[in-house]
DNA sequence: TTTGCGCCTTGACCAAAGTCAATTCAAGGG
DNA sequence: CCCTTGAATTGACTTTGGTCAAGGCGCAAA
């Protein structure tokens, strides 16, 4: 099965990478550089871009498609670290590291990657201070992020956590009825909650209950926020509308 | 209650933070001009630093002591972010975020602390270029510390968790036997690793049976790591010598 | 030495989520 | 239009950890 195609390496205008506020401090000079080396490929689901641990060349840049990152244990057991949409990077923080990939990366819907050499990263850093500081506030975000999770998974129970998760979907000052739909399958958002997509449809039944929410299929709607704010946000240290929800990896 | 004793603005000599690899790249007229502000106090148990939310003008060098970080819900459930011992650096993110501060920190054993205003350390990283790449890389094992505690809280059980605290206590080459002592109450570890003290004491008595370590009050003597490695490592993405073990907030 | 206060442990019980298995549902291919 | 396949749901049951309450242990002050 062909699960790749090629094409030619991008012109600058095409390049992803030029419209992220991350590299907004970034000449055009960098810009050409990296579009002479930028690949972009079709990948299709199922397709394993990089393994956990594998000796890191290249970052990537989602232009279509889903993918999933993930971490296998010995024992077998997978933990799925998050899931990433068109418009994100991915594996960008292996430079700070020892140049291994530090999770797996699965494509989960049909996609479209461009990858760059992560040297060209390091060398531009190395004399970019703009662009490691806005990498700085960039991380620190991903990180509270991060321990944001953590703090989810010790306090809210799963009905709780799934409405948190809807509510970071939509625009966080929408007034009024709201229609949600999921971005992608529920075994996956039940995976990137870190439920099993069991209790994952158990807990989304008893949410509907507890607030009244209609469910359709992948299609949610709400009367309004406050039905969930007040369910979801009680368990959280955080105040209702959340920060931060647009930039994702590293 | 006295909980806090001032002393004069310190000598450079003194300043932690010049100890720090984090600031390796600074020049000796960035900590006179640290050192001019900084300002050492004693706290006893129980002395709350800061509150998360609170505006933050300082961040600290623990000289001696713990401290707790924590964050808190709407509902009144406490979470504990970390538990950072004598040498570490806190609150200093602060600086890449909104000027609040990310957590509450607690005094939890005396402890004797400096503030340090992040003024300047905002000022010193606008033109540190080097300093700005020492913080990525810094932070950036930070952030794969808090995805392992994360994986950790999914797939490890309670025994499983304290064994892997355990093991990250002792030099990870070590041959033999080994003793270990719990760097604080086990109240405080059991809330370190999200759990009640209860289960702590439980999962404890379990790693001891599964396992044959040895265990008196806060002493714990293993014959052997492998004992340990085996038990709790088969629920992890990475290989036993865990890395990145010194350093922790930021 | 006694007393008191935290810390820690233990028991009984409960609630939440995981597991296993059966079934239903929905979408795409023939 | 039917069939296949994977996703989603549902039921029954187990496991894990949380909760509540009662005691025990140890250290430090009186």
């Amino acid at each position: 099965m062909q699960d790749c195609i090629y094409t030619a390496a991008e012109s600058v205008e095409r390049s992803g990478l030029k419209g992220l506020p991350l590299f907004k401090a970034c000449q055009d000079s960098f810009f050409q550089k990296m579009a002479k080396r930028a690949l972009t490929q079709k990948h299709s689901k199922g397709k394993i871009l990089f393994l956990h641990g594998d000796e890191a060349r290249y970052f990537y840049f989602i232009q279509k498609g889903l993918v999933r990152l993930f971490r296998e244990t010995l024992d077998g057991s997978q933990v799925t670290v998050d899931i990433l949409p068109a418009g994100q990077v991915l594996a960008l923080r292996t430079i700070f590291e020892d140049d291994l990939y530090p999770y797996s990366a699965e494509i989960v819907e049909n996609a479209e990657i461009t990858s760059y050499p992560l040297s060209y990263l390091k060398d531009e850093i190395q004399t970019n201070n703009t662009l490691a500081l806005n990498m700085l506030s960039s991380m620190s975000r991903c990180k509270r992020r991060k321990e944001q999770e953590i703090e989810h998974r010790e306090i809210q129970n799963a009905p709780q956590r799934i409405g948190c998760f809807l509510l970071r979907l939509i625009p966080q000052n929408k007034e009024g009825p709201v229609t949600i739909h999921l971005p992608y399958d529920k075994t996956l958002v039940a995976a990137r909650l870190g439920m099993q997509p069991e209790t994952f449809s158990r807990a989304l039944s008893k949410l509907k209950r507890e607030t009244g929410i209609k469910i359709k299929g992948a299609t949610i709607e709400l009367d309004t926020v406050q039905q969930l704010v007040q369910f979801s946000c009680a368990a959280c240290s955080s105040e209702f509308p959340c920060k931060d929800l647009q930039q994702r990896e590293f």
